[in-house]
DNA sequence: CGGGACATTGAACCTAGTCAACGTCGGTGG
DNA sequence: CCACCGACGTTGACTAGGTTCAATGTCCCG
């Protein structure tokens, strides 16, 4: 079956170019003139891949990038920038919105068809790939009929990749779904108004992302962001809801989830409340560690993200972290944190 | 129908005379001579009232009451001490143990009759009482049959009535059911390693306690104590788990339940990590003007309890507050704080 | 109206945040 | 392949806000 190609291009001789080109190479190409009438099209023709100019009337690229990120449906379609501007910064916004590929105008029939085939490729590959790590998952829950549906859905969805530093939701975007990671660490954080940032939670692989805003139908109350390259699975609102009435083992299942959430938030409550600044960073260097990551005891952390779990100071955060390495109960080099002694890290003193 | 008393007393001339002068009265009576032989009868027969000593072999008045409020059938049972012990501070105890009433040896016919009579009186004045308060929140909440079904096991539980002071349950306790908060306040906290508590919520009427414990079928995370003398209604374990699998719409509120708290969790959390102790200060006032009580904007609450709220040394708790009163955000008389300019606190600036 | 619990105020101390300068790593372009 | 740049990490000096300890004042209950 011939993929699908969508092309939303204001410039008319680019367009007209650009579709025979693909037409040719045996795609069925549909396009759009502008954001707005492409993003219906997007909606309507569920396209394999799209291809998008980001200066444009009516609604510019990354317009139409967040637009069909808010939909369950085009959220993992592969997306193509195209456009005239080289800049470093434009690319590199481009990139952390999500997009998956820049081709810098004018391109030759080449690079565009090669871009365009690679994307495919990984694509698939991906969706390979996690379908696998899902089957895994899957045989590990009971197999009760409710989780079984459960797991079907999240077989059946496509898989959105998300860049190292990019933005999955915002604290105040509604939710849309729930995100299940499949590979990489997502963090949780809440700005405070004059900026900082505190983490509220690390998510690797298997962890349902934004749960409670999607089960109190609210809007989420933090911001997700990649901490390394990451693949996500959606599962959007209206099947969640569906199997929540339904079936009662996956309503007990995510009840389950959020009740430990909780007791996890007063624990941290408390820590953040009364312990000193020692104790906070030991602590949350054990909840590095008790992550489920593939070198147990050595993880690559910004002393940034260390200080916004610990609630402090990133100078902090160095200077603590420097006394437990003369103490020699951590190893440092760069970014990259060992854990040596843990039996004195669990037992620090307050 | 004739009331069933249960009397648990060592002594045999005590007990037979008991036992005389309340089948006398037309009380049909059950006796024991020991702790242990008590509670397996008062689980055996489910009496209306219970006498019990204190200073027994095998296990004492206090092992028993605090047995017996492990039962969730047995929890809402009138208890009354009988003892030899006039001591203040043994009263004191028993009472905030959860005794109803207590019987100093020895006690003429007429001091245990009125007794017995007064407490029965009591419970079904109260039954009738919160079964009233309830029927209002019944027809409060949706008709659906699940969250009937759940009205009604409520309606039909026995009240628990809980003294000011009073532990209603430990962290660490294994939780044998949910809580719902009939009358009065209750706070649950934690405490740290250096005795220092952390409030991590307060319950007025409506609310339910105990819940992510109960729903993650762990220990309890927290401690709850009575604010004020309080009517508490126990929901089983076993019942709660029926519903849950019968209906997700109860399943479904009890997760909206969840994740506000999750989201309210994290608030507190940001706050706890960055906020200036007059923010804080604020913030915690706010938090007590929005529990529902009768005069909404002035509340009594002991420095302490302030101090484990926001998190900071009842000392300073003192002197935010006297600051606050100089500015004229509050007013203050004892332990009464009145708020005057709800506007200013809500913007309170770092 | 007395006593004890609770609240307030003062002063000294100390922890962690801020500002600033310097060092180090990694990646990009010449 | 090396040199440079910028981002990130470290260290030092200073400061402010909050805790602690201690003394004193006030309220409320019996």
């Amino acid at each position: 079956m011939s993929k699908k190609v969508l092309i939303i291009e204001d410039n008319d001789d680019i367009r007209e170019n650009v579709i025979e080109i693909l037409e040719l190479a045996g795609y069925h190409v549909s396009s759009a003139n502008n954001g707005k009438a492409g993003i219906e099209l997007a909606l309507k023709d569920l396209p394999d891949i799209i291809l998008c100019d980001i200066m444009m009337p009516e609604m510019d690229g990354y317009g139409v990038l967040y637009m069909l990120s808010k939909h369950p449906e085009t959220i993992a379609i592969p997306f193509i920038f195209l456009t005239a501007k080289a800049e470093h910064f434009d690319r590199r916004k481009g990139m952390e919105m999500g997009a998956d590929d820049y081709l810098t105008k004018p391109f030759d029939d080449m690079e565009l068809l090669s871009a365009i085939e690679s994307r495919l490729k990984k694509k698939e590959g991906q969706q390979a790939f996690y379908s696998k790590s899902l089957d895994k998952l899957n045989s590990l829950v009971a197999k009760k009929d409710g989780l079984a549906a459960l797991q079907q859905i999240i077989t059946e969805r496509k898989a959105k990749s998300v860049k190292k530093g990019q933005v999955i939701y915002y604290e105040g975007d509604k939710g849309n779904g729930l995100y299940l990671v499949i590979s990489g660490k997502v963090k949780t954080i809440k700005l405070a108004e004059d900026g900082r940032e505190l983490m509220t939670g690390i998510y690797s692989a298997e962890d349902y992302l934004g749960i409670n805003a999607m089960l109190s139908n609210e809007e989420y109350a933090d911001t997700a962001t990649a901490l390394e390259d990451c693949v996500l699975c959606l599962i959007p609102r209206e099947q969640l809801e569906q199997l929540l009435n339904l079936y009662p083992e996956v309503a007990r299942e995510f009840i389950k989830l959020l009740a430990n959430d909780i007791r996890e938030k007063e624990e941290q409550l408390l820590q953040m409340a009364y312990h000193s600044v020692r104790k906070k960073m030991a602590e949350s260097l054990l909840r590095l560690h008790r992550q489920p990551g593939k070198a147990a005891d050595s993880f690559k952390i910004a002393r940034e993200d260390l200080a916004a779990m610990a609630a402090m100071a990133t100078e902090t955060v160095s200077r603590t972290l420097s006394d437990f390495k003369d103490e020699g109960l951590i190893e440092k080099t760069g970014s990259t944190i060992t854990i040596l002694d843990l039996a004195r890290l669990t037992k620090m003193r307050n």
